[in-house]
DNA sequence: TCAACTATTCAAGTATTATTGAAATGTTAA
DNA sequence: TTAACATTTCAATAATACTTGAATAGTTGA
């Protein structure tokens, strides 16, 4: 579903302040997204910044855009959220992770 | 369980491609983990260069060390990788997503 | 205690990434 | 078709990260 390039590239987006500020937003606002501006205001970031950050985000396959009148709406790509935790845990506890509660050191020396 | 800072980190330790590398085979070894010469023959990496993203990794959370004889046995800490999944997953569909399926986006425009 | 083994540290060179503000692009309403 | 709005692009500057090989440090068996 993901090959490791593309995990690296979507890591990376992910670890940078703003740029994780953006994604956890998103992914709140749950599948209509939000525009460019309302994520601006919201997070006090400003509009070229902003544009810098999204772009590095839509083009590490995290969000999605889509023109609507004036605004261009951004929205989380949830799939591919999923595929990049299911990389990352692969063949963790049986491929049956329970966000790997099976694995927690909690009671081990 | 994880502030904004931490999670920058971690995901910083990630987003590259020989530590995503010895995460993901120190997810797969189970709690015992691995040595660090291991590590290097199995992934094919130099002992400087390990030592180098070990330490990376270490510092951000990810892994845990423990010397045992001449060895240094590394081993991924789950539930630090737990908490940073949910931190980024965090109010996302009703805050019970099963890796996000709620929210995809695949029967929509 | 010496030799071998396991692993880390260091310095130098190379490359990548983030921020800012001004200018440019595309869109709409009147 | 012009003015206002929403967003992106650009250029310059500043900061951070990766790789390599040689040197160093801790641990063990004989």
């Amino acid at each position: 579903m993901l090959n490791e390039n593309q995990a690296v590239n979507a890591l990376g987006a992910l670890a940078q302040e703003t740029r994780l500020k953006i994604v956890r937003f998103l992914i709140q606002q749950g599948p209509t997204g939000s525009a460019a501006g309302t994520i601006s205001r919201n997070l006090n970031v400003s509009a070229s910044r902003l544009s810098f950050h999204l772009a590095a985000l839509e083009h590490a396959g995290i969000l999605t855009s889509k023109r609507v009148s004036r605004n261009i709406f951004y929205r989380a790509n949830y799939d591919r959220l999923g595929n990049l935790i299911a990389y990352l845990l692969e063949d963790c506890c049986g491929n049956n992770p329970t966000i790997l509660a099976c694995c927690s050191t909690k009671d081990k020396s």
